[in-house]
This record gives structure tokens, sequence and C-alpha cells, in this order.
DNA sequence: TCTGGGGTCCTAGGACCC
DNA sequence: TCTGGGGTCCTAGGACCC
């Protein structure tokens, strides 16, 4: 807590569908929405031209084709977004060593052990110069809330949405907090929620009022008594530069049940082996393995087992992993599969030893050798696959991908896709054409992919159809963004942009426009 | 055509130890 | 001469966050 409102928490705004619109020119002012594709898929983010038709993060992506037909539908592409939060984290960086990121596209800063002046003056100009920096470098915009604490500057930002800058004066916590819903707090989800609206607590001033011992009883005691402090606005918490992380775990969700037992057997060899991939591209190494099966009714249960040393290496992960799935009952179909590694160490001699052991054991057991796992995806199209493209490729014992997939991502599209043609080219996907030059998939099936060809600095691009096998037509990587010079319609830096704590500042994006016509939908089959 | 993927933190019971 | 009593580790599950 402080006396001024030196702590920043930026939040940019829609990122990854703002990232998809500035990088496909066509797609700005139209609704975006970026998530998993495939029947049993969820909305990462919505452009907010989507979610003026109510579509919003977590949302199944079926019932936001529902609400937003138009929309375009992509695949999330990681590794841009990855670049482009790495030139935003940078810029952050120049503020203060102090920088906290908390996910790709959000950060707490601490401005004051940066140098700057602990006054609001300071603060305001700081935070004002840090958005025009961040849109001069991405084009993207960032809301910003300033406070003095991280409480109250999340808060702040989240009022300052879309495109704004909020301080929160200290002094002015408490009663500031007193009349929002207590799921405005941190640490307050649905259940907890429901458990103080029994006690008919609703609002963060009955919280406070509730007092202590009360809601530890209802709460139990860590969680009970942070409450308690943070409804009263107290939040002392100090902003920590990145802590290394306690666990990697990999899963994934089959558009269709599995129930074959070998299938199963080898879809947990093959997500160990991810999990060790990721693991030791960390440079790390782990003591606990961890299986996750969700079953067909979304019942969820974990096994896990601790080894005797951290190990990073495959088999032993796979072979933990492949005992503790013989203690889970699959037969009436699994959804979800996961294989996870805790208990992180950093790589040391610990580990040597601990491999030394288990080369013996493998050596032992290798009889029973796996088959390899599938190749080692781009981590773009694992999240593609995983989240839109269909049950990923088989692997040992498998009777191949899933066949009866589902493929009509579309709701226009009558009859299935080939599953091949949607996870090869999932719309969204970044290509290069040997004649047109670079594009992106608008969409996919029957036998044919639909690119438009245009890039970040372009005018909208045109569309063109190719048949799948095109010789001239490749999968390329993500052109980095360039910040457009001047975007028409936006304001430029400089623009008066403080305001009180609410309303958030400027007007919306101009109106809603109905999603034009005569161009098909992206994330569509072309007909 | 309900409900992703990658994380963190907390609780609670049993084992084990001194 | 009925159940000490902590502390730590392990396992499983759940809430929550982005």
């Amino acid at each position: 807590m402080r006396h001024a409102p030196t702590i920043l928490h930026l939040d940019m705004d829609a990122f990854f569908a703002a990232v998809e619109q500035a990088s496909k020119p066509s797609l700005r002012g139209r609704p975006v929405i970026v998530g998993g594709l495939g029947p049993r898929g969820v909305v990462s983010t919505a452009s907010y031209e989507a979610r003026k038709f109510g579509v919003h993060s977590a949302m199944p992506t079926a019932q936001a084709r529902r609400l937003c037909p138009n929309a375009a539908y992509l695949t999330p592409r990681f590794s841009l977004y990855r670049q482009v939060s790495d030139v935003v984290m940078e810029l952050l960086g120049g503020l203060s060593p102090l920088v906290e990121p908390l996910s790709l596209d959000e950060a707490f800063v601490d401005l004051e052990a940066g140098g700057v002046p602990p006054d609001t003056e300071a603060a305001l100009e700081v935070a004002h110069r840090l958005r025009g920096d961040i849109r001069a470098a991405t084009g993207l915009s960032g809301s910003v809330g300033l406070a003095g604490s991280k409480l109250l500057a999340k808060i702040a930002s989240e009022d300052a949405k879309p495109d704004g800058l909020v301080v929160i004066p200290p002094g002015t916590e408490r009663e500031l907090l007193a009349p929002l819903p207590v799921r405005t707090l941190p640490g307050v989800g649905p259940a907890t929620a429901e458990a103080l609206r029994r006690a008919g607590i609703t609002t963060v001033g009955e919280t406070a009022e509730a007092g202590e011992a009360e809601l530890l009883r209802l709460l139990g005691r860590a969680h009970g008594a942070g409450l308690y402090v943070m409804a009263q606005g107290i939040d002392e918490r100090a902003v920590v530069a990145e802590r290394d992380a306690k666990s990697v775990s990999v899963e994934d969700t089959y558009d269709v049940d599995l129930t074959d037992r070998s299938r199963v057997q080898g879809e947990v060899a093959r997500l160990a082996g991810r999990c060790v991939e990721r693991l030791r591209a960390a440079g790390r190494s782990g003591r606990t393995v961890v299986i996750k099966v969700r079953s067909y009714d979304f019942s969820t249960l974990t096994r896990s087992e601790t080894l005797r040393g951290p190990t990073d290496d495959t088999g032993v992960v796979r072979e933990a992993a492949a005992r503790l799935l013989d203690g889970v009952d699959t037969t009436a179909g699994v959804r979800l599969l996961g294989v996870g590694v805790s208990g992180l160490a950093d790589y040391t001699q610990e580990d040597l030893f601990a491999q030394a052991h288990a080369r013996e054991a493998q050596a032992a057991e290798a009889a029973t050798a796996l088959e390899e796992s599938a190749a080692t995806e781009d981590e773009q199209v694992a999240a593609a696959v995983a989240a839109g493209g269909g049950a990923p490729a088989a692997v040992a014992g498998s009777a191949g991908p899933s066949a009866e997939l589902p493929g009509g991502s579309s709701a226009a599209a009558g009859r299935p896709e080939p599953p091949d043609a949607a996870r090869g080219w999932p719309p969204g996907r970044d290509v290069r054409h040997a004649r047109f030059g670079p594009g992106w998939v608008q969409g996919s099936g029957v036998g044919r992919v639909t690119v438009r060809f245009e890039q970040p600095g372009s005018a909208p691009g045109r569309v063109r159809t190719f048949a799948l096998g095109d010789p001239e037509l490749e999968l390329a990587d993500p052109i980095p963004l360039t910040a457009p010079a001047a975007r028409p319609g936006r304001a430029a830096p400089g623009e008066p942009q403080v305001q009180p704590h609410v309303p958030p500042e400027g007007p919306p994006e101009p109106p809603p426009g109905t999603p034009e016509g005569p161009s098909p939908a992206p994330g569509t089959s072309s007909p």
C-alpha cells in the first residue's frame, strides 16, 4: 500500500484478437474470435466487435458460432503472440526492473523501483507515454491502471478498458470497493461467491463487515483471512519479477471420446513425450509425474507418483505415466488426457544419479519398448491440433485418427470435412504461395483451401482457392507486426487520456456494423 | 452442438518420524 | 492402564486465474 499510485497494471485489449486484426487487414473492424475450432473448442479471445454479440472468453466455440456466425474464427498463433508480448514486456522493462508478467498480455510494474517519483503526476506521465510507446511499437492498444496496490491497479485497468488509463487515488480504496460485487476481488470465483451469497454477502463492503471470524468459518484459513484483508482495500503484496515455474504439463481434449485402451496408452506415451520436451527446453527436471484423465461425463481424476530423484528422461516419465494409467479404468470413454511433471529442480548432479537408475530400469524393460511418439510438433500446430483440428495423429496401437470426426466446423457446411483438411490448414494459419506471396488460411474443405493474400502492412487482400495438394502453396511462419505509422481513425499518442476512475475513457469503436455479406466468413469452408 | 490448456495455491488425510 | 503430538512428505481433489 502506497501513498502514491505507483503500481501500474497493464492489460492489452482483446490481445489475441487484436494481434490477428493487426496482422490481417481485412479483419479490422470486424468480429474476430480466436480459440479452439473443433467440436469441443472454447473461445480464447473475442474482439470487441464480437463481444457486442455476447461472445466472451471461455464460451464454447459452438455457442459463439450461434451468436455471431459471421465472425472470423481463427486458431491461435501463440508464437506470434509471444513475439508481440516480448516487445511489450521490453517496454515495461524500460520503466522498472520490477516487472511481474501475469500472462502474455498482462503485467504489474513497480514504478517506484524504477525511480519514478512517488506522486500522481509522475505516474500518469509514465503511463501515458507507455501507452503511446506500445501503440507505436505494435499498433495495439493496452489499458493501464495506476494505484497504490496490485489489487486496485488491476481493478483500475479493468475500469479503463478498452484503450484507457485510470488512476485510483490512494486513500479512496475502501469506499471505492465497498459497493462492488465480491466477484471483483481476485480469488473469488463461482464457488466462493456462492458460499458468501448463502451467508447474505454479495458486495465487498458486506464482506468487510462480516468480520474475519465469519470469513474464516465460511472459507477456511488462508482464503478467509486473505479475503478479509482485501475487502478493506488492503493489499501489501509486492511486485515480484518472474519466478521459476513449479510444474510443466500437457493435455489434449479429443473430439471424440477415446475408448480403445491401446489408443489411450499410446496417447499417454505421446503426451509424456511432449511434456518432457517442454521440460527439457526449460532446462529443468522434475520428480513427480502426474496423469490426468477426464471421462466422458467430465469427471476428472489425477494420479501421481514421486520418483526418487528428479528426471528429464522421456523413458522414465513415460513409464511412470503408463504405471499410473494402469490403475485407471477408462472403458467408459475418455475425453481428455494429460501428463505433467512437478517438483521441478534445475538440472543438477542429483539427476545424473536418478537417471543412472532410470536407465537400468529402462534396459530391464527394453522388451516393452514403446513406439516413438509422433514427430515433434511446432507449438502452433500442436495448439491448433489440440484446439480445433481434431484428434491428434494416432500413435502406438491406434486404429488411426478419429475418422468419425465431425469436421464441419462451419455452421454453414452441410457435410463433414475430411479431418486432415482442417488439421493441416487451420483457419488463420500463415501460408505462402509461390506466385501470390504471403497470406493466411481462410478456410478449407472438400479438397480445397481458401487463402486471403494480405499481410500486416498491406491493404485488405483478395481471396483465392487452391487444391489441397497445390505444390506452390506451403505453410509459413507468421510475419512480425509492423506498427502502422499512423492508423486513420486512431488518436495519436498525445491525446488526452486521463480520467478519474470511472467511466472508461473515450467512446467505443464506431457502430457495430453488421458484418458485410459478400465475402465468405473466414473459418468456414469454401463452397 | 455445453464445458480448452497451462498454470498456481490450498486443504485434508495417511504415513512416517522423533 | 485404552486414542500424545507435532512436523514433513506424499497423494488427491478443488478453486481459481488468464
